[in-house]
Formats: structure tokens, sequence, C-alpha cells
RNA sequence: GGACAGAUGGCAGAGUGGUCGAAUGCGCACGCUUGGAAAGCGUGUGUGCAGUAAAAUGCACCGAGGGUUCGAAUCCCUCUCUGUCCGCCA
């Protein structure tokens, strides 16, 4: 969230910012200050009677231990109790209000970030490789899929329901091979430490990385514990570190986790749902990092880089688009999306969102660490980024590697994990 | 799921109604001492909010929430979590 001290601070050019996202966000300013206001009053009225009872009260002690009457004095103070009773009541609704209020303004679009009003505005930023040309009409994944066994789409509705999809044989093996090719690219290539975190997550943790209170309607949500399937493996592993003072020389920390992440797409029925493209439950190797705030830019850089490596390394054609200011996610400040293409689709799919967080989601996680000059602590920088993917990583490999026979090769550096160059059937 | 025991500062660990934000020890930082180091001695060492130019200072925080009281780490209630044992189980 953002610094209310900010806001205060600087209240117009907080709107300037927000009226970059578009809608009618900004206005939460002023209405934030104002209970602000209020808050800071009351809790000062309360601190001065507080003060007072404590003052008093230690005189009462110190005079009944010197057998003196206290009757008076006693009810005098609880005159005072009753009205610091009330002025509490008063604080601590304010108190709500205003954390309520700042958990729903999302966060200010970086300076770096391309001012624009939708997803139409999203500069491109660089391309690698290029379309691969067929001599034969080129078909798509589920086709592909469907030809091979490598995926059962109606065992999938059959079991759970649409949107679900069962992976066999070659094409379960694929998937496994995918996940640990790209947790071994990571770790051993680009300093990422591997963590394997729980899929359900606690409502604490959702807030932290801004999941809840305003998107969870896109949950699965478990009622009778309360918890939540993890959307995002970014949920659980940002929040590993959720109110901690972290040791600086530990920054930057860099984690990949593989988790599937379930997500209720709740009113994107229809839009892009055919075959893997866009389903209840994906696999998914996502990057996290926490670091200092003065690298976080550099460090977004670098994330995006890595995330680019291993469309790269598997030879598949690519795009980076930056979000512009109306496009970007709620506690981003500046996002790359990293588009494959899809010969069958004959379009680019996203398979990796990488953000820059600043320091919105460490606030409020309370993510800190301690400044060794001058000792005090100060929010950390959150980012993310998926590495990559997988079902949309899978769709672009079958359809990219399909021959006209049927076949589908496999990219020379996923054969080690696969166990062959290729599917025949 | 059942029974019992716990939850206090970076850690260990006192404290069962009143100058307690909290003894003591360890750790850590700085200083003294020393040729240097160790030991020793001294001083300091939590977080948040308010406040200030910066300080000073005030308030809150002893797992969380509520209650009793002039006053709660301490008494009462509810909850959460942790540990141990039993049961069940991959």
């Amino acid at each position: 969230m953002l610094d209310i001290k900010s806001i205060r601070e600087n209240p117009d050019r907080i709107k300037e910012r927000l009226k970059l996202r578009g809608g009618e966000v900004w206005k939460c300013v002023d209405e934030v200050l104002a209970i602000d206001e209020k808050r800071r009053t009351a809790e000062t009225d309360k601190q001065h009677l507080q003060s007072e009872r404590n003052r008093t009260s230690k005189d009462i002690g110190i005079a009944k231990k010197q057998g003196q009457d206290t009757a008076a004095i006693e009810t005098q103070m609880r005159g005072i109790g009753t009205r610091i009773d009330e002025l509490n009541h008063e604080t601590t609704a304010l108190d709500a209000s205003q954390e309520a209020l700042l958990l729903s303004i999302p966060n200010l679009p970086h300076d770096a970030c391309p001012v624009g009003a939708d997803a139409e505005a999203n500069p491109e930023v660089r391309r690698w490789g290029t379309a691969p040309a067929f001599s034969f009409p080129p078909k798509d994944h589920v086709t592909l899929a469907k030809h091979h066994g490598l995926v059962d789409f109606e065992a999938g509705v059959k079991v759970t329901g649409s949107a679900f999809v069962v992976y066999r044989g070659k094409g379960a093996k694929l998937e496994r091979a995918l996940i640990n090719f790209l947790l071994d690219l990571h770790t051993t290539q680009h300093g990422y430490t591997e963590v394997l975190p729980p899929f359900l997550v606690n409502t604490e943790s959702l807030i932290g990385t801004t999941q809840l209170p305003k998107f969870g309607d896109q949950l699965y949500h478990c009622q009778e514990d309360n918890l939540y399937l993890a959307p995002t493996a970014e949920v659980p592993v940002t929040n590993l570190h959720r109110d901690e003072i972290v040791d600086t020389a530990v920054l930057p920390i860099c984690y990949a986790a593989y988790t599937p992440c379930f997500r209720r797409e709740a009113g994107a029925a229809g839009v892009g749902t055919r075959g893997l493209i866009r389903m209840h439950q994906f696999d998914k190797v996502e990057l996290v990092k926490i670091c200092l705030p003065e690298n976080s830019m550099a460090e977004l850089e670098k994330l995006t880089a890595d995330a680019e490596k291993v469309l790269q390394i598997l030879g598949l054609h690519y795009r980076t688009i930056e979000l512009c200011t109306g496009d970007i996610g709620f506690g981003s400040a500046k996002t790359y999306d990293i588009e494959v293409w899809a010969p069958g689709q004959g379009g680019y799919l996203e398979v990796s969102s990488c953000s820059n967080f600043g320091d919105y989601q460490s606030r409020r996680m309370k993510l800190r660490y301690k400044d060794p000059e001058t000792k005090k602590n100060y929010f950390c920088h959150t980012l993310n980024g998926s590495g990559t993917a997988l079902a949309r990583l899978y769709v672009a490999l079958l359809e990219t590697y399909q021959r006209e026979d049927g076949s589908i090769g496999i990219p020379p550096a996923l054969r080690p994990y696969f166990g062959a160059e290729e599917i025949r059937s």
C-alpha cells in the first residue's frame, strides 16, 4: 500500500500518478486524508488522557501505600477512563477504515512506466527470433495433443470440470520435463534458490501480495479452514519474509518456485479458453526477488532477461512488451510481459509477466531491512515474474516444433529431461 | 480428533495487580584498558504511531481479541499458534 505520510505530504503528485491508471481511484486520496486528519486528532486527545491517567495511577499507588484515602481521585479517574474508552473505539474504527481504504488504493506507476490508456498503448520493447515458416498449414496444440494422446481434455472435465485437463503418458512427462528444466536453469544459471511452498495460503499472505481484499472473486476458497488455493507462487514465496526485518547482507533474495496455480477466472468464460490457454489450474515456475530499493529497477531487467532466456534456449520466437500506466497490475510500479509466438494460434501468448512492486507489497507485509548506516528500518522492494507459465509454453512448443508428418520435435535442451528427441505415435 | 504444557525484547529467562518497556545472563555496538588481542571495566542496544529542522518528549505494544480495575505482562473469557503424548494416516 501507499505510505500515508507521503500521501499527506504530496497529495497532488499522488493524484496525478493515480490518474494515469485511469478510472476514479485517485479520488480516494482526499477521502483517506480526511479520515487521517480525524484519526490523528482523536489519537492525540486519547494520548493526552492516557498520559494523565498513567501519572495519576502512579500517585494513587503511592498514596495507598501511605494509607491515604484515594476514593475521590479514583472517582475522577473513572470518568477519564470512560472518555478514553470512547476515544479508543473512535480511533480503532477510524484506523480500520483508513487501513481498508489504503488497501484498496493501487500502487503508483513508476516514472519509468510508459503512459497510456489501455493495452493498445503498450509499447513493444524487443523481439527475439522470427515466427517459424511452415510448408504446410500448422495445426493447433489441441489437435496435436489429442493426436498423440498427450492431453485428455474430456477426462479433466469428467474428473473436475471445464478448464481442467489431464496430461497423460508422454504428455505428462513433457510437463514434468519442463518443470525440471526451468528449475534447473534458474537455480544453476541464474542464481535463484529453489523453494517448494504450500499450495494453500492464508488471508494475511493474500493481503500482503495484493490478491485480497479486492480480487477475492478470482480465488478458490476452502471455507472450513479459511484457506485459499494459491493463484500463483508469488503469494507463498514473497510472504516467506512477511513481518521480517532482513539483514541487508542477504539481499537480494532470489527464489524460484514451481507450483500449480489455481484461478477461478470469473468473468473470463469464452475468452481464449480453447485448449490449454486459459485453465483453472496450470503449472508455473515463478521467480521472486526481494532487494534494496536502489536496485529494484536493475533487478527487474535481470529478472525479465532470466525469463526470456527460457524461450531463447527452447528456440521459441517471442516479443517483450512494456505495460503502460493504464494496463499495469494493481500492485505493480512497472511491468514487462513476455509473449511467445504460437503458430497454431497465429498469435502471441503471454507466458510471463515480470513486475517491480517497489515497496508496495513490502509495506503491506511489513517486510523491511535495517540500514547499517542509519540503523533505521526501511521497506524492501519486491519483484516477481513467471519463469515461465507452463501451459502456454507447452502450447508454443507443440505448435512450433510440429512437422508435416505429425511428429513433434523436442528442443535439445529439453531432451535430457524428456528422454527423447521427438514425439511420434 | 483426544489429553496435557506453553507463548515475555536478537536469543535464553525472571516477573502473579501499582514508579515494569519489563530483572538477570548471553549476543551485539561503542568507549576505556593494551604494543596488539583476550579477559576485565563502563555506556548503550526493540517496534509502531504522534511529535521535532533534528532532538527532546508523549502514547501504545509481554501470541491475538475482549472483560474486570483508578491502574493489567500479572486476574477472568474467547481465539490462534507451538511443544509433548495418545489416536488416525501418506
